[in-house]
DNA sequence: CACGTCTATTGACTCGAGTAGATCGTGCTG
DNA sequence: CAGCACGATCTACTCGAGTCAATAGACGTG
């Protein structure tokens, strides 16, 4: 409550490039070229003065003023519909560690599943000269195309659809679902269910492809699809709908994890088992996942590698390079609320 | 996969003041008076041809000039410990949507719990002219005096102890804690354990003083206490702990939902049941813990006004304010994991 | 010894915006 | 009508760092 007296800021006295300089006993110049390698020589006796004249001084760069002369921040803008569910979370976690490791920071933006947010958002971005977007929801076309102009990289995260004009990272959607599928048909499963998530833009999802290919595969031309939101709480709402039917679907496919923690939880306040009344596999693969009740059987995303070639496509491009789709294959991952080992994890 | 061809970004032509000024026939400083809101007054007519002239040529000011300028990026820090876990994304979401309410950008940095990544992150922020920090790890005083010697302002959040020379928010800690412990004392409890996190700093977090001091109000002198990291895997390790020791307490404390979450886990697995085996109040409040079985009771910390209140402790603070410590109350929330309701959520 | 070569260093301009101080009218007052 | 006040506008300098063209030495060579 009391606060201590003295403690109040010294207003310690900027230290800039001159100041440097002046006691180096050399100009400003030879000063930046030390600090950057910069694009001529510095004689190594001379070099060393101004370091040591820069530690003694503490002189740390202005980022603005090299931001203003350069055009470049070293930053990395990532927007993202709500950081609070946990797969926007660790993609931004993994795309922070990456920027970092290129020594670029990351203006993290939450759109809260607006298209209006978002766009204000992006356009606070360009205005603070970022060198780079991660977006991880579908803006329409205009918008990227003034990132473009702007000289703005920007990187589609999470995204399905192959789209021109910009660079798109995501996991290989159709492929793993079908084999998902059909691991829950290697349970005997044959009445298999989709809840599947409501994408702001109109892509058809391929997850949704993928499901319908594995049934198509198995013989089985119906299937019940139940569309929620992309969340918990959709997916509480589709377990609900999904245990209303009758005949009741012996497995379900669910594209995220978290809508599967709400569809788990529909389950167990029915009194129901999983994977004994219903068999479960979702996509993702987040660490919720593995510490929920029933552990969820997932298809796992390379988050880190993504993020990492996200990174790569923005930092590492030419100016005039052509955009590019990645698709990175996922894993399987096995656990119980498939049917999987009943002991262990 | 193929490019199309023709979208390559046309490096449109950098619109400056200095455009504005042209097209609408007057000097850039008017341009610069008319955008701030300027120290001076532009005459009506003016000024709508100035608006006219933005709008025309799109201009945008350049937030690194201004920033360079005025000493001030309108950008706040954010450093946390690991943004993927869900506690410490929803402060974040909480804090950038109120820092985005009063025009400022949020640089988010996760220091995966390490001293000197959070180290380099707060030099970083310093050399990027953030105008504020937000902390929720303890860094040792000499790293907080120098960001407030760089003229940062410091906001530690989620904090429990007092601290001179700092802005510090954080829950009620030991009252609310009290408050669980004794709910849970109303269900017919008496041998009530504690699971504390580990915290990296070495102040006696509040949690426990205050699960002691409800004990000592129920005559219970003797509890057990279960060290563990502040995450779901530690919870769950504190659960196989928790469970192998006789005789086992019929009820627990928990010091974050995420341990929470694990110690379930390990609950589950062994087969036993919550709240019939073991009882179960948690502290935070975040969203997994209403989405996960049995739903969970738990302390909710009013995360959206703490964050409300630091944006303000940064953004409203005069020059040499002195710091002050702000305390929230938070609101129990009864789920079924302590024995409330055994029906609705 | 004069001249060219090469390297280290410097001075000066630039990026784009904020703003103090000078300037220009206009209109009012004595 | 001169003098003054006041509002609108402009000129010019500044923030801190990057970098080019110019300069100053140092060295070697014919």
């Amino acid at each position: 409550m009391v606060a201590m007296p003295d403690l109040s800021a010294s207003p310690r006295p900027v230290i800039t490039r001159k100041d440097v300089a002046r006691l180096a006993g050399v100009s400003t110049a030879v000063v930046s070229y030390v600090v950057n390698g910069g694009p001529k020589n510095v004689a190594p006796a001379t070099e060393e003065r101004v370091r040591q004249a820069i530690a003694a001084l503490g002189y740390r760069p202005n980022a603005a003023a090299r931001a203003l002369k350069k055009g470049s921040s070293q930053i990395l803008g990532m927007v993202v519909p709500k950081i609070s569910n946990p797969f926007f979370a660790s993609l931004a976690e993994a795309v922070e560690q990456a920027a970092e490791e290129q020594g670029f920071a990351m203006l993290l933006a939450d759109s809260r599943d607006s298209l209006t947010v978002e766009r204000r958002h992006l356009r606070n971005f360009i205005d603070r000269q970022v060198d780079g977007v991660f977006l991880c929801s579908v803006l329409v076309q205009p918008d990227i195309q003034e990132l473009r102009e702007r000289g703005v990289r920007t990187v589609l995260l999470n995204f399905s659809e192959e789209s021109p004009s910009v660079d798109a990272i995501g996991p290989e959607f159709a492929e793993s679902t079908r084999r998902a599928v059909e691991h829950l048909a290697s349970h005997g499963h044959r009445d298999i269910a989709l809840v599947m998530g409501l994408t702001t833009g109109n892509a058809p999802d391929r997850r949704e492809g993928g499901w319908r290919a594995a049934l198509q595969g198995l013989g089985e031309s119906e299937g019940r699809i139940f569309r929620c939101t992309f969340d918990r709480q959709g997916g509480y709402e589709a377990g609900k709908q999904f245990l209303a039917v009758t005949p009741r679907p012996t497995a379900v496919f669910i594209s995220s994890d978290q809508q599967a923690i709400g569809f788990l939880r529909a389950v167990q306040e029915a009194g129901l088992s999983v994977p004994d009344d219903v068999a479960v596999m979702a996509f993702d693969g987040s660490d919720e996942a593995e510490y929920c009740w029933p552990p969820l059987s997932t298809v796992r995303q390379p988050v880190k590698e993504m993020a990492e070639a996200g990174v790569r496509a923005i930092i590492g491009a030419e100016r005039d390079e052509p955009s590019r789709n990645q698709v990175f294959d996922c894993e399987l991952i096995l656990r119980r609320s498939c049917g999987c080992h009943a002991e262990d994890s």
